[in-house]
DNA sequence: GCTCCAAGTTAACGGTGTTAACATTGGCAT
DNA sequence: ATGCCAATGTTAACACCGTTAACTTGGAGC
């Protein structure tokens, strides 16, 4: 269908484009479909042609979000397993510094329920495989302990995320640009936060 | 001031607790101030009274939040450094987990801007030392690494912050009520990732 | 007893998401 | 070529929302 004065031809993408730039500026709460509609010049209840509500033009937005993270993910490079492992954390966290009010919006549970959108569900799936992959490579590769992949990939997952949610809200105190902060927590859970003098200790389980 | 039918008497309170019962059942973005009024049996804008505006009465809901999480963990037990700090952690998940909602709303960076209510920011700062205290015990018992404290501190907010937000939300696939999850992850930051057979390298910092 | 002020009231403004009912029009089948 | 239909717009309206202005009530202190 071309683009005429009536039927607008384009409404759907540009729709999405106006509530990401609405969102980057000043979040999820101050997108507003009736705003979007006058922007673009058309009238409110359009937009429903296209979006089944105000929740679903987010999760689109959400979705694609996801999809950017996972491609920032993959091109870090996998060639040694401890470079790839902080690499990966610390595009994590990049990518979320340079979208905060996006990544609020990806992960931010109130907004965008959990089983609501099966494809932003799949999305978040697709991007958090590309982490787990890279844990799994460096276990194969023998430089991470065999402990249960679920266990590491929650761990390492828990760490970038509370890390990334954490400095955008500026509740870190060093929150600021530095990627020491990122690539010194990265270090720290690899080699471990216990003191050498004790590390022979405790020791009892996916030690072979 | 005693209360009649005209001065309400309790109306701060009141509110407090009926928002709080309305933010637990369906999150905060179902707190209306309209309703609320309704509810207690007064008008809308008598809330103005009490409240500068709807983020305010939200921020006092957050304020008591981090007052409750900070009593949930300055009742862990500090006797052993390793049983403190895994302590500390489950104690924060499971508060988490107890109340997500309030947990949500205490971390939304979206709705309660960082700066906006020094109160606010005062209650999470206590809550975080509670943590901070523990890892520094850690520290002087000789049984955590001698590394900054401000990076020791943030990597295990991070993770405790990270695991507590991904579990609410339902993206870890094992998100239900094990604590054994939370325990593993705790003892995965303690003793490293790295398998044994590596861990004598790159240890190139902060080991005496 | 009078006054003042804190704490209520109603009315109203501008905004929101959303639905119902109607209008236009491009593309497809005849 | 023509006529229908489904997609895609329109306007009007409903039920909310937060918030402010202007007014009223009534208890506490001089």
């Amino acid at each position: 269908m071309a683009r005429t004065a009536y039927h607008h031809g384009d409404l759907h993408q540009q729709a999405h484009d106006q509530a990401l730039a609405v969102l980057r500026l000043e979040g999820d709460g101050a997108i507003s479909l009736r705003a979007i509609a006058k922007q673009i010049g058309v009238s409110a209840p359009a937009l429903y042609r296209h979006y089944a509500d105000r929740e679903s033009l987010l999760a689109e937005l959400a979705i694609s979000g996801f999809a950017a993270l996972r491609q920032q993910l993959l091109s870090v490079d996998q060639h040694a397993p401890r470079a790839a492992l902080i690499g990966i954390g610390l595009a994590y966290v990049a990518f979320a510094q340079s979208e905060p009010n996006l990544y609020r919006l990806m992960f931010g549970g109130r907004v965008l329920p959990k089983g609501a959108h099966p494809r932003l569900d799949q999305a978040g799936l697709d991007a958090f495989n590309v982490l787990q992959d890279t844990i799994a490579r460096g276990q194969r590769a023998g430089y991470l302990k065999p402990a249960p992949l679920a266990l590491m990939t929650a761990t390492a997952w828990s760490l970038v995320h509370g890390l990334s949610q954490l400095t955008i809200d500026g509740h870190l105190p060093n929150a600021g640009a530095e990627p020491q902060l990122a690539e010194g927590i990265t270090s720290l859970l690899l080699e471990g936060a216990i003191a050498p003098t004790h590390n022979h200790i405790d020791n009892n389980e996916d030690t072979p």
